[in-house]
This record gives C-alpha cells, structure tokens and sequence, in this order.
DNA sequence: GTGAGATTGTGAAAATAATCACAAGGGGAA
DNA sequence: TTCCCCTTGTGATTATTTTCACAATCTCAC
C-alpha cells in the first residue's frame, strides 16, 4: 500500500506532528514540515498523498486529523507492552527512556538469566527470571521482545521468545536472527550511524 | 565516489567482515556473506565492485584484504575519541558499550551541567562540567561529540560543540539541529525503529 | 597442463524513489 | 459574488537502486 521509503518516514512525521499538536497548532503547511524535518515540501505531499485526499488546498494539513491518520498506519491507535529482555545498561536506559511512553509504548517487564538482577531493585520495573517470559507475556499483555542481550544470546533468547507467543522482536544485538516467517524482527545497530558518521568525517577531514 | 545506499550498507559488511576474521577464515564469497546478511549476493558484489576489481574469481573475496579496504573507507583505520555530552541513562550506557571500542572507538569523557554527576563515580570514565568542553577536546583529542541530552537541551549543547570545535555529532535528540555546514550531523532515533515495527505488527494481525 | 567447477565483475533491464511543475481547489477580503 | 493568493495533489520526468544474466577468469584436482 505504502512504499517502502515512505513508511521509513512515518515515525518522522509522527514525531513532528506530536510536537505542533502539543503547542495547539491546528493547521501545518507542508513547506512547515519540510523546513522542520530537512526534506522537500514535494516528497511531504507524496508521501502523504498516498492517504488520498486529507489536506486542505490553500491552507495545509490539519494537525490533529492527519496525526490521527498517521497513527492508524504506525499501528499507534493502541498503546503496546514490551518485555525487554536483557536488563544490562542498554536494557536498563531503554526502561527508563520517556520517549517510549510518550508514543504509546509501555515498558512491562524486563527479564534476565542472571539472579542478581531480579526483582525491583534497579528501578519501577520488576526484573524476572527468563524462564517466567511464557507466563508473564500472558499476565501482562505484552506484545513486543527487545533484545538487549550480547551477540552470542541473541538467537537461544530469540528462540525463547518465538515459543513463548511473540510476534514481533526488536533486535539491538548485531547478528541476523532466524525465526519463523510469521515473526517480525527489526534490527536496531548502534554502531551503524557512529560508522557513518566516521566515514563522512574521514571523507572531509581525514 | 560511492552510492549512498552502498555507503548505508559498509558497516554491516564492515561488521561481519570482522567475525569472520576473528576466526580466521581467509576466503568469503559474496554469497556466504548475503546469507548471513540476508541480502542479496549481488548486490554484495555491486557494492564491492565499487572498490575496482578486489575479489578472485572462483574463490572469493580476502577476508584481512577487503576489511581494510573497508576500514579504510569508513575512516576506521585510525581509532577516533568520542565526547559524550549528557550522563543520564543513555549516555552511561553509550559509555559502557563495548560495541564502540571494539570498532575502534573510544568513549574519552562525559559531560553534564549536573554537578552531582561531576567525577568519576559513575564508572570508569570522568564526567566534566559541560564548562570544560573546549579545554578537555584539546587535551584528549576528541572528535565526536555525542548527544545524549533532553530534546530542549540539543540545539544549545549542538552550540557549544560546534563552538568547541567538534566538527561531527551524534545526535540522539529527536530534533534537528541547525549546524555550520562544515558540521556533519548524524542522527540517531531508538524511536523510529520501534515504531516501524508497530506498523508492521499492525498490518499483519492488527 | 588441462579441464571441470566455482565465483567474480559488470553491462543492461527493471524497479523504486525523488523531484518538478502546474492545474485544481480552497480561503478570505471587499 | 468575485478575485487574488496560497497550498495541495499528482502526472511526468529524472535519478537512484536493485536485480538479472552471463562472459571472464581463477582455483584445484589429477
């Protein structure tokens, strides 16, 4: 329905108009946006011209309905729960990042192998033995697994969370993981935008 | 020089390049390395091709040969220091990451406005007042500044570092920073890839 | 040295994405 | 209402990226 390239946007648009809704802007341009994000007004209305027809020629795009729009197709019209699997420093910080709950994204549990770590000493959210993942999915409704574990678990804990009901893994360790076709996993790298970074940086400075 | 897509796609190889010279294997073919990427093997060959001709047909692409080549590009030939600005949870779990250091990158120091953060309590690396930015660059010969501070707080902080001097930053701030265009900002959003997983999730079963 | 088998490198074709340019409306003032 | 200004929506064009298909050529076994 959507291409590609312009799915990989709608988290960017989301954000923007989450942000003009918040100030009680009611009506946004896409020059507006464009200027705001760094991209051309065209590939704005392209991309969400895709909707059919929700603008206002002459005027812009009403904040609150186009968010609203928005968020149907990022599957935001709910808030989902997430286990997070791994309760190191990065499982740790993504607990405790706001900018999860501020989109509808609920951090439930977290989970470890590791005792020292269960329980609610290292913050509001209760630490649980991996083996209670099957069990505490159901209890507590959560839908997403984040994998915040080293390279060398990602694939056993994979494996766990596929048995235990979940749909869909999102995979900060850097290896491809083999699932069953029915399981969506997005790979989140690190070091991918620092390399980047480095390589452009080598290009123009050296 | 190289297409952007190829470029976007170096550190992935970059990546499993590096284990596959860690263990020693000194031939890869291109589609040895399309299955563990789950890409496809031409276009592993297209992107190398950029290179000029690297590989030995009927055998395979040099593992040590083509990782420098790719070191290379990426600017990782040389390691380079990082400054990360904002000790709350994400940027001591930035610090902690050995990801970083295993690609060559090395964290240096912190740096916060929170004087009860100041020191080196908070693990092994020091944290400075954000005053000593400038001074602390020159003395230990940082590069990158990495964002890791409130949204409010980015545009001002971008500020000081281009002030200081860093000519590349890492931004995890959901903003987009206004920077002097010899200035190369990177960003980086945990959000957008959580939310294109959503989008996924709720295309397949709602 | 020779032949069989493997894998690269690369033009050409196809697919996807971005940009352009402007007609089609809508808003608002008088 | 009418006119002018503004911004959308979108075909057409251009640019970029991916895939295809196979000649070129290297390795290895004997």
């Amino acid at each position: 329905m959507f291409p590609k390239a312009t799915i990989a946007r709608f988290p960017m648009y989301f954000r923007v108009l989450t942000e003009y809704n918040h100030q009680n802007i009611a009506l946004v341009s896409s020059e507006e946006m464009a200027q705001k994000l760094g991209i051309t007004s065209s590939q704005i209305r392209k991309d969400l011209s895709y909707f059919g027809s929700l603008g206002i020629r002459g005027a812009g795009y009403d904040v609150a309905y186009l968010l609203a729009k928005i968020k149907e197709v990022l599957g935001m019209d709910k808030s989902r729960r997430l286990a997070i699997i791994g309760a190191g420093k990065l499982g740790l910080a993504l607990a405790g990042y706001s900018g999860l709950k501020q989109h509808g994204l609920e951090v439930a549990a977290l989970f470890d192998t590791d005792d020292a770590k269960w329980g609610t000493n290292n913050g509001p959210l209760p630490v649980f033995p991996l083996t209670e993942l099957a069990s505490q999915k159901e209890k507590l409704g959560m839908e997403i697994a984040v994998l915040t574990v080293p390279a060398s678990a990602a694939q056993p804990v994979a494996n766990l969370a596929v048995k235990a009901g979940f749909k869909a893994l999102w995979n900060f360790a850097p290896v491809r993981l083999v699932v069953p076709k029915d399981v969506i996993v997005q790979y989140e790298d690190l070091v991918v935008g620092i390399l980047t970074l480095s390589h452009h940086l080598a290009r123009k400075f050296g």
